[in-house]
DNA sequence: GCCCAGGTGGGTA
DNA sequence: TACCCACATGGG
């Protein structure tokens, strides 16, 4: 089959860490206040908001939509940026009842492009969360672009994913890989989940890393993983 | 105390 | 275009 190289880190990610069933969430709706609220910030936390968010009983469109603001802010303030994230959260349930009657089935038919571009004229949503939404809630197959991703492919030296841009990476994966929501969506996942593990920003453990042949930094030949100075 | 976490948008040169 | 910064909370 293809044997490109992101296809051959696809294979080694998922026989080391295996499925990951992502996205972690029970509904659509959940999927797209989840990639809101992850914005720069812990999972950890997001998943707390989500459950504060259950709690209250607002995390349904029609439920969200007729919150106070006050009471949005303070139900997802442990995600952090809770004043402008708030602020996205009604920006996008704008979209959805203007655009879309209040319909989230009618909203995430929408042709991928069509809805991309709705999406992004949201304020606070960006290619990242605009994409996440697509390939998640919508099982649209594009490639979700992230800081794992930017920081997986600089150190395999697969790209210099620090000089290009969000839709040149994206390109990259689009035009190594069919265009299969599943696969797509598993392989973002497995790049999480590098990430967590072993490629971490500062202190990386290329000894416990599924990619150290592949790797500059898992060879010692890159920078050195452990910079005694600031980074 | 410092850095980091599944980004985004506005301002300035 | 290329930086710089604010946005906010919680964990290591």
């Amino acid at each position: 089959m293809s044997s490109s190289p992101l296809h051959a880190v696809y294979t080694r990610l998922y026989d080391h860490y295996g499925p990951q069933h992502w996205w972690p969430a029970e509904t659509p709706f959940e999927v797209i206040v989840g990639a809101i609220l992850t914005q720069n910030t812990a999972w950890r936390n997001v998943e707390r908001a989500l459950v504060r968010l259950k709690e209250r009983g607002l995390l349904s469109p029609a439920a969200m939509s007729a919150a106070d603001l006050d009471v949005l802010e303070d139900t997802i303030r442990l995600a952090g940026y809770f004043r402008a994230k708030a602020r996205t959260l009604r920006g996008v349930l704008a979209l959805l009842h203007e655009r879309y009657g209040g319909d989230l089935n009618r909203m995430l038919a929408e042709p991928g492009a069509t809805l991309r571009v709705q999406l992004l004229r949201v304020r606070g949503i960006g290619p990242e969360t605009a994409d996440s939404i697509l390939l998640y809630a919508a099982g649209r197959p594009v490639f979700v672009i992230d800081a794992y991703t930017r920081r997986m492919l600089s150190r395999t030296g697969l790209a210099p994913a620090e000089r290009l841009s969000y839709q040149e990476l994206q390109d990259l994966f689009h035009r190594q890989l069919p265009p299969n929501p599943d696969l797509f969506g598993e392989y973002h996942a497995l790049i999480v989940a590098l990430g967590k593990d072993c490629c971490h920003k500062q202190k990386p453990r290329c000894g416990a890393c599924p990619l150290r042949e592949l790797c500059a930094w898992g060879q010692g030949k890159g920078p050195s993983p452990l910079p005694s100075g600031k980074n």
